[in-house]
DNA sequence: TGACAATAGTTAAAGTTTAAACTATATATA
DNA sequence: TATATATAGTTTAAACTTTAACTATTGTCA
């Protein structure tokens, strides 16, 4: 194959949609997190929090998706703006529980369903419910493909 | 609706997948990039640079999708590394042309296609030829809802 | 022509990302 | 028990992202 062909492929050519639609999605709540004075980051540490008691580290890494080094500058601001806070885990003393304030809590039930509620709208627009469902399906496909492998 | 169901809103459940695959997607080829002692963003220029004679800050920012104020650095350390230059413009003296150098243009030549050669089996993997189709058509779609109203 | 707005690119500051190395603690196994 | 190995979280350095402000230049139009 000419190596000018190659961005052609129809392979390929889904890498632009999917990054355009990544970027786009995440720029219409972007703008409503940071108008909280949150960053995205923050925000989904938050969102994860909501509702529990605490996690630790590498179940927020987990859960945020969020690398294991970059919780610990984030955790560091929102411990500063006391949203969050850390405390010490019983049985563990390697371990960090991280949960909300209660500052943080009435953050999380303000910010959490404006967002969803934002969100929403952009997606039952451009798609049904069918649709939604098959594109999650590919989507998780295309996920286990690259995860299969790279972990060899 | 109950502000702990919103995490099982339909809509909302689609987020998830789309953060795994393109996380995962993009670190397939990361790996890759990186091991040639570029970043991804720096193969993003050198790829949409190959095979054309240069241009402006703002046509290589449409068409890498990068930021218009992140390829400043980017192109420095490119330039630092000698694979592009920065050339004046006749007929205005604001903008610059951006083109690989013949070293670039040889790391072009062998970066690009290994790296199209490493991702299509992924992609061929995971989905068919038709639900490539399918699926590239509802990212457009998702990207066109979002920027609808984002650009009000 | 002269004031005003638009465009190209850069810069600055705060935050995030990545990989790699590091500290402290816990677990496993000989 | 002593040694090795794994895990939790932090740190570091380099690169990147974002928003906003800024310089220089070009275009508009009264």
């Amino acid at each position: 194959m000419d190596i000018f062909d190659l961005k052609d492929d129809p392979y390929l050519k889904v890498l632009r949609p999917l990054v355009e639609a990544y970027q786009a999605i995440f720029q219409v709540g972007d703008r409503h997190i940071r108008s909280m004075g949150l960053t995205p980051p923050q925000f989904d540490v938050i969102a994860e929090l909501g509702g529990t008691k605490g996690m630790t580290c590498v179940e927020l890494s987990h859960a945020t998706l969020l690398a294991k080094a970059s919780l610990t500058g984030i955790i560091d601001r929102l411990e500063a703006k006391e949203l969050i806070e850390r405390q010490v885990v019983p049985n563990d003393r390697r371990a960090t529980n991280i949960r909300l304030t209660r500052k943080g809590e009435n953050l999380h039930r303000k910010v959490f369903p404006a967002q969803a509620n934002l969100m929403r709208p952009y997606f039952q627009q451009a798609l049904t419910k069918q649709e939604i469902t098959a594109l999650q399906d590919m989507l998780k496909r295309l996920r286990n493909s690259c995860r299969r492998e790279t972990s060899l």
